[in-house]
DNA sequence: TATTGTTATACTCTATAACTATA
DNA sequence: TATAGTTATAGAGTATAACAATA
């Protein structure tokens, strides 16, 4: 399944605008060699970016909070689904989110069964904080590299969604 | 080795060789945007790059066993400051890889009292598996992409190197 | 006496199993 | 009877404090 693009991608350099310096212009035909280097890159700016932010909360806690607040009143069931976690360790998750003042609980309108959560103002904002404090991080940095490398960086942002959004498998 | 291009590059969009769509040329000069969108993209990454092994150790033990692999024989005591966890959690930890024949201790020959640890030859072959089984999904993900955006994503590796790697403030 | 690592103990997190309450 | 969630209990993981061995 390693396979091949398929692409005999033509190795010859395309006229550019100047922007790459060729000593560090890497060839787009090795894929393997290009996939290593993304690893060790990603996993090492992921791991900066987590140090970056001491919330007080356990990774489990920021998890289920990011969940809930992009995914709206949920139920229990539901998120302890999302998150990959048994239903035991979602009720004490919300549990400590809610004696923090993060989140809320409310019993659902037609079947009481349910417990539907969302986050509080205060949950909200602590996110947001989070996000800020990694931004303002990453931003220091962005604006250190010099103005081609930053318009490869730009340029190369779709890129990088792509290949978490789309299955090529 | 940063080389600073000394170009103050127009805004305006320079002729390339036709590799980036003009709908998707996002502004290099928006530093805070091109932040939030790399953390979102980088987060997602790292988090699908984890899910793609399953080696029965936890979170700790993988860390530490790559810790040992790439520090050589190493110090319990330095193990443990490098991994930034308490003396007893390291001896807990490492006990686990020496019970799995991952690592090996052995007195320190001038010094009894330390304890340097190396991996084994089955420590060094875990490893490499992991990375390759992570490597071969982000491989076949790079060979989904279209020929533009491989080369996009190919000159912006080193980028991202400098991001990990440089301190600007 | 100082340092390296271990043992004793406690707390947090998460899991499975048994239980309560609603449908 | 079936489902949503909780309580009971157990097993990792990690921390601080007290200890043993070596320098």
């Amino acid at each position: 399944m390693t396979t091949g693009t398929g692409v005999s991608a033509s190795p010859s350099p395309p006229a550019d605008g100047g922007e790459t310096p060729a000593h560090l212009r890497v060839s787009a035909t090795d894929v393997g060699g290009m996939a290593a280097h993304l690893r060790v890159s990603v996993t090492r700016l992921a791991r900066l970016l987590r140090r970056q932010t001491d919330t007080g909360l356990s990774p489990s806690q920021l998890s289920a909070l990011t969940s809930i607040d992009r995914h709206g009143p949920v139920t229990l069931g539901a998120l302890a689904e999302r998150e990959q976690v048994a239903p035991p360790s979602i009720t004490k998750v919300v549990a400590k989110l809610e004696e923090r003042g993060l989140v809320t609980r409310c019993a659902g309108a037609t079947d009481r069964r349910v417990a539907l959560v969302s986050t509080t103002s205060t949950g909200a904002e602590l996110l947001a904080e989070v996000r800020q404090r990694k931004d303002m991080w990453l931003a220091a940095r962005i604006a250190g590299l010099d103005e081609g490398e930053r318009r490869r960086l730009a340029d190369a942002l779709d890129v990088l969604d792509h290949l978490t959004g789309r299955d090529p498998i």
